[in-house]
DNA sequence: CGTTCAACCTGGGCGC
DNA sequence: TGCGCCCAGGTTGAAC
């Protein structure tokens, strides 16, 4: 579910826990294997008692809260990847049944609550320099709020694969799930399947372009809710932005702008949905 | 290098 | 009503 506006918006939403102190973790469900909690239960709740959140960042599709131990030691980022189905919480959560992570504060007020129906979404604590390893260059590319032309071009130039599927590769540009490249390549009227070694920095130029604008604007909406079960900002409400989706789930419905009929296909094991009348191949 | 498949999970929707 | 199947915002690793 979360792309890069959902969690951005969740990340903003439990921005009040910045300089809390924690005082109580809770993981209530067993967990599948490989563990999406790590280090295990247990030992994430020892560690994380009587730290200070000290600040929250968003790197790509993941949350990111920087803690700062009481005693001296090396401070730590607790990494939250929502995957599928992942919600940050300050409200009491849908359900009980999927709660996998409670956190408490030492000045009370309402938990921190990461909530995941699929169970997909996974829990990580680890050390600045082990984070700058797993979370950073090259694993994850610039972030797809701020992405240019001239790096979208460098990153993908060479590639004999499809730009749909270049776009969701997060070493490219980190940030965009299956939505917002839909929606991207629709924008910018490039159609999905082609090979990214046929297109031109001009091209590359206005997807950058219109990926800087889309984003921004989800993130203006809170982002996209599809359906009920899906995702919430961390007060519960929906997100917005599926209003403004031009072909992401509009199989059969006629094209916004040229009247074709929206298609669906399948790349790389995902729907794309397209207008193959605007969105021209390259 | 690129593509395909299976896994990890739960649950909604649809056809029969 | 119930069953079986397909689908879903993500990521990873193995096989070809």
């Amino acid at each position: 579910m979360p792309e890069l506006p959902e969690v951005e918006t969740m990340c903003r939403g439990i921005g009040d826990v910045i300089g809390q102190t924690i005082v109580s973790v809770a993981t209530p469900r067993r967990t599948r294997r490989p563990s999406p909690i790590s280090p295990p239960p247990r030992r994430l709740a020892t560690e994380l008692l009587g730290q200070r959140i000290e600040a929250i960042e968003r790197v790509g599709k993941r949350a990111v809260l920087h803690l700062r131990p009481s005693r001296a030691s090396a401070s730590a980022r607790l990494v939250i990847e929502p995957r599928m189905t992942g919600l940050l919480l300050r409200v009491p959560p849908p359900t009980e049944q999927h709660v996998r992570l409670i956190v408490e504060f030492q000045a009370g007020g309402p938990p921190l609550t990461f909530w995941d129906r699929r169970g997909l979404g996974t829990i990580r604590l680890l050390d600045a320099a082990t984070f700058a390893t797993r979370c950073g260059p090259p694993l994850i590319g610039p972030d797809a709020l701020s992405l240019r032309g001239d790096w979208l071009y460098e990153a993908i130039h060479a590639s004999q694969r499809s730009i749909k599927v270049a776009l969701l590769d997060q070493r490219v540009t980190a940030g965009i799930g299956n939505i917002y490249a839909a929606e991207i390549l629709f924008a910018a009227g490039v159609d999905p399947r082609s090979r990214c070694c046929r297109l031109s920095r001009a091209v590359c130029d206005s997807l950058a372009r219109h990926c800087r604008r889309i984003l921004q604007r989800a993130i203006r909406l809170e982002g996209s809710s599809i359906g009920d079960e899906t995702y919430r900002t961390a007060d519960n409400r929906p997100g917005r932005f599926q209003r403004c989706h031009q072909v992401y789930g509009q199989t059969d419905a006629a094209c916004p702008r040229c009247g074709a009929t929206i298609r669906r296909i399948v790349q790389a094991q995902r729907s794309t949905w397209f207008c193959p009348g605007c969105q021209r191949r390259r």
